[in-house]
DNA sequence: GTCTATAAATCGATAGAC
DNA sequence: GTCTATCGATTTATAGAC
């Protein structure tokens, strides 16, 4: 293996502390884990961390980033090309329960997104990233409809905002009670697109 | 004016804390709200709220109770007695507005759930609360669509389940980017109450 | 760029006087 | 029951050696 170069190396560093904060974070939430923690568990120094990732907020937000990238793609893949109607449905459902049934990834999100509430920069930051989401699953919800040769009971815009929220709200609340069921968003998206042909 | 008996002073007491903590939590936020601060601001010691209140979360979950308690009471009497479908809706939507619209008991709902998200004794309490917001929800459902001589489109449990998880999410988003609209529960709401005559 | 060491502040919570 | 004073732990972030 050749020897790396200074700037691989810290890539290295820094993908590392990305990793550990990622499973931390989304393990233990962001408030409980610490810096040091981060650290300690990437079997690296706090100065070391701190040298990749200027503040605690910035590295939350390069794992959300992560996060974020990852759920569009599953999406995507998961609803993909199946031929019918309800092979796409049943996939969404699969993919529902999985990743928002284990919430922790929305709870991350929304424990960040609470807690810095009063800070505009961050907020600046949260506000773009959302819309790129929501962008993203419009795009998506457009791209099936075509396939599938229907318009979209609620426009597309609409459409991927109240797919989002609900699947906050729902997330949210199977954080603390896993009681709550998940199907409510399955109906919304079997109803979004039971469009007109 | 009489004299307090001492039961009567530290009732007094707390009451003045819980209002204190009440404004200090939806305005700055709890991670970011200190006892400290909560004692100061209330004019009194952090002794003095300790003996009050055994905790921070014991502080928090009464503040909780109070605001859910609000939210109800609102709720039933905007919608309560129009004489037509519309306005109910129209009331609503006022609601929404508002309180959605000024979404700090979201987010401090919010942040307070995830970032204790793995406390167990915590996830109790909130998830009896959720119960029993969601079940005065589908009470008021019901009783709205009995009113009006209709069969919800939807279960009153789902129905209720839906939408509040719809509030939470618009809230949670608005909390950082206000220009998140507030109109797809409205017409959500608008769907369910247009069931089956 | 990563380390050790520590600064500097703040936190939640408690002890003991009154 | 409320006060002052403080504990003890933890936090983010920085300074300087290597």
């Amino acid at each position: 293996m050749a020897r790396l170069t200074r700037a691989e190396s810290q890539a290295r560093t820094r993908e590392h502390v990305l990793d550990t904060a990622y499973t931390l974070f989304l393990g233990e939430g962001f408030t409980a884990t610490s810096m040091e923690r981060v650290a300690e568990a990437a079997g690296y120094s706090k100065g070391a961390v701190y040298s990749n990732f200027a503040t605690k907020n910035e590295l939350c937000l390069a794992v959300l980033d992560r996060i974020a990238a990852e759920q569009v793609t599953q999406l995507a893949a998961v609803m993909g090309d199946a031929p019918r109607f309800e092979d796409r449905i049943a996939g969404f459902a699969r993919w529902a329960d999985e990743t928002i049934g284990d919430s922790s990834w929305t709870s991350l999100e929304v424990e960040f997104a609470t807690a810095n509430r009063r800070d505009k920069q961050v907020c600046e930051q949260l506000a773009q990233r959302r819309r790129t989401v929501t962008d993203a699953l419009a795009e998506l919800i457009r791209a099936q409809a075509d396939e599938l040769g229907i318009t979209p009971a609620l426009p597309a815009d609409t459409a991927a905002l109240t797919l989002l929220s609900l699947g906050i709200g729902l997330g949210v609340q199977r954080a603390f009670d896993p009681t709550v069921p998940v199907q409510p968003i399955v109906d919304l998206l079997r109803t979004v697109m039971s469009g007109r042909p």
